[in-house]
DNA sequence: CAAGGTGCTTGAGGTTGTCAACCTTTACGG
DNA sequence: CCGTAAAGGTTGACAACCTCAAGCACCTTG
């Protein structure tokens, strides 16, 4: 049974993740990418080749979507599927050059907090990071 | 310039939102609705008739998409649309009785805090909200 | 080797997103 | 007044993404 407080947080959370949607949306599409291909790519890390499945699993959606994201990505020369060596079944996802120089200029840009974190005072501010921080240890493996 | 706390939190900020991604739409799912048509029943307060406009820009979305929404809430029957008395251009929208019960079951569920916000001490989620509450009040009038 | 499971792709059908064009109605400048 | 511009809403074309059900190729196991 949560508190009013972790109820109020929440609904106060959703609002300024909501409001800021516009500008990451924004930051997206001026570097030429769909939300969800922007997600695919912060999955990929440099030099770390992922699976379908893996990839899938990370973004929280179907296995056939990503198929069709991976594709956009290929046809941009964004990251390239590679057949897995033991398992021919599997394919593996690396990012090429371009895309690793678009993955960073994602993080840097869409990294960025919106103006109502930003402007929170510096104990605000690291008081928020700690008590997320102890959030985000209370997660399951997901089932 | 954003200290690194706040881009810290910022980053745990949108980890634990799409997280918690996969709940919201197996919420809106069970009621039937699709993400924006729930969104669109939240914007509409009960009795408060609300112009297509309006909506359009609660939800930060283009004026044509609204069209659609609220196409599929007038055939759920969760909405009806009324032409305006002073302007014969404006449309209003108005929730219907069962748009309002809907609205009411979608804000009990959705409105519920995940895992992670809901097992913070009583302290923490406190703390989160007045934080946050401090927050939204950066918010510039939308330009 | 046959049967079943796994990894990925394909397909149909529906919702949302952008953008441009359109129609009606209102507002404004002469 | 009248003509032109602007505003509110809709429509259409097109792309992206979502779900779900099949399908195919490839393991894996009995």
């Amino acid at each position: 049974m949560p508190t009013s407080a972790a109820h109020e947080a929440w609904a106060l959370f959703w609002r300024i993740f909501t409001a800021d949607k516009p500008r990451r949306l924004a930051v997206m599409a001026e570097l030429g990418l769909s939300f969800q291909q922007a997600m695919a790519l912060m999955h990929l890390e440099p030099g770390e080749p992922m699976t379908m499945s893996a990839l899938a699993a990370g973004m929280h959606c179907d296995n056939s979507n990503v198929t069709g994201i991976v594709d956009r990505l290929e046809a941009a020369d964004l990251a390239r599927r590679h057949p897995a060596e033991h398992d021919r079944r599997v394919k593996t996802i690396v990012l090429t050059e371009k895309g690793e120089a678009l993955r960073g200029e994602v993080q840097r840009r869409a990294g960025q907090p919106p103006r109502e974190i930003a402007a929170l005072s510096p104990q605000d501010a690291a008081a928020l990071r700690d008590i997320l921080a102890r959030a985000v240890e209370h997660e399951y493996p997901t089932t």
